[in-house]
DNA sequence: GCATATTGACTGAATCTTTAGTTAGAGGCG
DNA sequence: CGCCTCTAACTAAAGATTCAGTCAATATGC
């Protein structure tokens, strides 16, 4: 507990599944990178399974901290640059961003093809489109839920396409944040209805 | 080019792809599922990269095939139902396109890792997004060209959040087909303005 | 026609490589 | 000593890739 190497081996998985994905991660790999002999990895860690869990785990919350610093020099912000500063949180050339995006990524697209993940995936997002479809409630006040929750899941599910080309090359950031900004103005018009 | 067994190869390929995604693909699952011998997967194909890329080859021109089926019972379609069938198409319960979203959703999210595969996937990609400006386009003659292309971007890219959504069973058909019906008419709308 | 190269498609069985996981024990310290 | 943290060196097994050839078809010289 005292050097904590086990944070430092935390950390280390975090930067090499956000460099080589979660099915890229090498147990050799991981050590090299976190300065630790491959053997104290099971020390640590039951086995692999064990790292990828405790990984995910600290990966989100991690993730919960950066998306809920909500301040900022001029005041507070709101309701409508709130929701534009949340969904555009997703797209900074930020080591850390990087890393959870890519392991969130990776985790979806690990989910299609093992169902034990899909638990916890899918109470995430829910809870994800809860949190926009608030914030679009409370630009357009008068907008009925189900609309809301729509619009809220076109949002969150572009986002995740988008992430994903611009993780792959295909996307340069800037474009990825002009188009979710143009995102979110059309979704408030199409509110106004 | 007789029996064409390169052929088999690349559509038991798509077939494994989407059973284990594109990481969990082996050489010789492959081998079996084609019928044939490991060795001839390398004599047609350079390498299990050299697999990937064709595969991703065999599945776009697939999915083109599919995709342009223009026809109804009623007589020809207007553009903006001929836009809507082409988005649509991807949500359908057959194996065939089950199979090419799953794989194309794979390659997508491989290409994070292994850069090998971006080139082509953003030459799919980029097509895709050119036809789909391309109806918009006829819907909306006066639009101007980038703003076409923005919304064309959008479409395309939520398309792939709400399949990966719909693969890993966080989101029902009839619903994913809803929310892009609604995102048609969004950024149609905004091509008004 | 017909024996003789030549070639393209293909395979079984290695081999080479990578990788998760283990073991035996070293260094430090209360 | 006895406990904790840690490592070098290892093993077994899984996988990718190659090798050495078979076989059928096709071309070539006579």
């Amino acid at each position: 507990m005292a050097t904590d190497r086990r944070k430092a081996i935390l950390e280390a998985a975090a930067r090499v599944i956000a460099r080589r994905g979660v099915r890229g991660l090498r147990m050799e790999e991981l050590a090299t990178e976190a300065g630790v002999s491959t053997a104290l990895l099971y020390y640590h860690f039951k086995d692999r399974a064990g790292i990828l869990r405790n990984t995910l785990e600290f990966i989100s919350d991690r993730a919960d901290r950066y998306t809920s610093e909500e301040e900022c020099a001029d005041g507070p912000l709101d309701a409508r640059q709130e929701l534009e500063q949340t969904l555009l949180l997703e797209f900074q050339d930020l080591p850390e961003v990087r890393e959870n995006s890519t392991a969130w990524g990776e985790l979806r697209a690990s989910a299609i093809f093992e169902p034990e993940l899909r638990g916890d995936l899918a109470g995430a997002t829910l809870a994800w489109i809860h949190d926009v479809a608030d914030l679009l409630g409370r630009i357009r006040p008068t907008a009925p839920a189900p609309t809301l929750t729509a619009s809220a899941e076109r949002l969150t599910a572009l986002l995740e396409g988008l992430s994903t080309r611009w993780l792959s090359g295909a996307l340069p950031l800037a474009h990825a944040r002009e188009l979710t900004r143009e995102a979110v103005t059309v979704e408030l018009e199409r509110l106004n209805r």
